[in-house]
DNA sequence: AAGTTAGTGCAACATTGTTGCAAAGTTTAA
DNA sequence: TTAAACTTTGCAACAATGTTGCACTAACTT
């Protein structure tokens, strides 16, 4: 992804696209993971831990990035659809293996509907699956 | 619960059961709720954190209480039921309330079956929905 | 009763996520 | 074009969480 596009991205949800923004997008976008703040921090090292966290956290916030919470103890974050907006219709599962703590989107897997008890709202859910990857395997 | 009964139960499964362990035990399943180790060390002011912090872990190990990620940031803990093994046929979804920061185990709603691409195995999955409790509603 | 094993408390620690503040950079508007 | 206003970044610090090593104590074994 060339850093045109990215800079489109972030102006079209209305997130300044400053020069840090544009590198953590593009490395999280270029990956094509899900990657904790601790992963990204590796991959700038120069770059405060800090500024990395505030740039997922204004992705997020924007419904630019979403974050996966695979119970690996830290969170993980992964580039949203072109037309995604985090709600409920847009969610998948995501895998992650055991063995290489790699977590995957799995964007061809749509959370699965569920009727809660009446009196229980319905915003948001996270479907982690834990098993070996085919690489693992 | 009397303590007669959770002795018997951590012996069933093959846990020694402590002053402690019992202690912890009864303090989560007289709750009723999933409770995290720091819902746990106000309980007991006076008990280790690492000490309760262990009594899960060979809770967990040995299947007596299962652990939810709710994203809350702390893990949190709840008795599983009489037969459970934590397997994938046991798992229900869990519902937190982002509210309260309550948790809880909804076992009329087991996790729905999915089908992974081929390659990958399942072992087990947190499924937690989002929301608001009718409590906080 | 002595020896072995298991459990507990204490202290310390790494990691994660997060914030306040000041410096640097960018935008706005005179 | 320069000053003022605002935003972003880096630094430092911090709390919370989860976790471990070690020594002491309790419990079990023979």
């Amino acid at each position: 992804m060339t850093n045109n596009e990215i800079e489109k991205k972030l102006e079209s949800k209305k997130v300044k696209p400053t020069a840090m923004r544009t590198l953590v997008y593009k490395a999280l976008a270029d990956s094509g993971k899900t990657l904790s703040l601790a992963d990204l921090e590796q991959r700038f090292e120069k770059v405060e831990r800090s500024t990395i966290f505030r740039a997922l956290k204004s992705f997020e916030d924007n419904f630019i990035v979403h974050t996966v919470n695979d119970g690996s103890g830290s969170v993980k974050y992964a580039v949203c659809d072109e037309d995604c907006t985090c709600n409920i219709h847009d969610l998948h599962v995501h895998f992650y293996c055991t063995r290489c703590g790699r977590t995957r989107c799995m964007k061809e897997l749509p959370i699965p509907n569920i009727k809660l008890p009446d009196g229980y709202t319905y915003d948001n859910a996270q479907f982690v699956i834990n098993g070996v990857c085919p690489r693992c395997d």
